[in-house]
DNA sequence: CGTCTCCTTGACGTTAACGTAAGATGCCGC
DNA sequence: GCGGCATCTTACGTTAACGTCAAGGAGACG
């Protein structure tokens, strides 16, 4: 019978590890370099505890959100200190709302920017309009900008 | 009678500029060595026309949306080329409709990161409810930070 | 024993848009 | 002649999160 790829005792190899989170070996090294992740040894090599996987893994939720490796750490420490309760909560929750609040003004800064660039494309198309029709990009330009997009992200998630 | 600060044959000082756009008289430098401006020189000194001012204008507005000083380069050389005619204006408008897919694009992260981050927040929200609610961040707390982050915005804004 | 693959450490490179001295020049008024 | 101010050039520093070699060890395979 196979092994259970997640059983609390498991332990996994750097490679496991970046395979099953599509990472890369420099980058848990960078993240222990940190104080991130404290892995065992075997000799020389690491050995990933079910810990240290979770760890990772509240790493990379972490950074989705947008938060720096140092915030994460800060986190983390907590989750050291009292094994994931309360203080590491509140620490998590305090940080999770400025990240909101963070997000949303860089949400609007967005907008804003897009309004602004909106107006300048209609300013432009007006010219462009009445002197120069020709340059006009055609539907067709923009479903191929389109398509061209679109299998770009599709190869990246494939790959 | 005062001269007008913006009649067409006016020159400009790199500190003048500077105070009209609030940057720094590096980062025009950095525009220049960038090749993004190019004025004249009194003996050493730089001495901006009302074209460089133009420019910086639109190198200005080109960083607030969002675009490197690469592509604000692309789309100020055609501006060179035909004097703010046809092909400049196509250009810009294929960089302003891309540069709003991309913003549009990094808009829904947003939007995703913080919905992640809102579930987290209810969660560990229950959590503490359940377990140490004296450690949950009270109404006072949360207007003690907005008005502080307002107080920083106005402070920056005012001064 | 040679080769392969995975692992290690160490250390420099990357990117963008400037910041920050350090040291020199030049003009103004006194 | 000198202090003070604005300007100049040159050039290294900053930040984040790794990427990219380089050089080397350890175990497995045939």
């Amino acid at each position: 019978m196979p092994t259970d790829l997640r059983r609390p005792q498991r332990t996994y190899t750097i490679r496991q590890l970046c395979l099953e989170f599509k990472c890369t070996p420099r980058a848990l090294r960078f993240y222990e370099d940190k104080g991130l992740l404290t892995p065992a040894r075997d000799g020389m090599n690491r050995v990933y505890s079910y810990k240290d996987r979770a760890r990772l893994k509240l790493i990379l939720q972490g950074k989705r959100v947008g938060l720096s490796l140092a915030e994460i750490g800060e986190i983390l420490d907590l989750y050291d200190l009292d094994d994931g309760g309360a203080a590491q909560m509140a620490k998590s929750l305090r940080k999770f709302k400025e990240r909101i609040v963070a997000l949303e003004s860089q949400r609007e800064d967005i907008d804003r920017a897009i309004n602004e660039l909106k107006v300048g494309c209609n300013n432009l198309e007006q010219k462009l309009i009445a002197t120069r029709p020709d340059l006009l990009p055609r539907a067709a330009d923009y479903d191929q900008m389109l398509r061209q997009r679109l299998d770009g992200v599709e190869h990246v998630g494939a790959k």
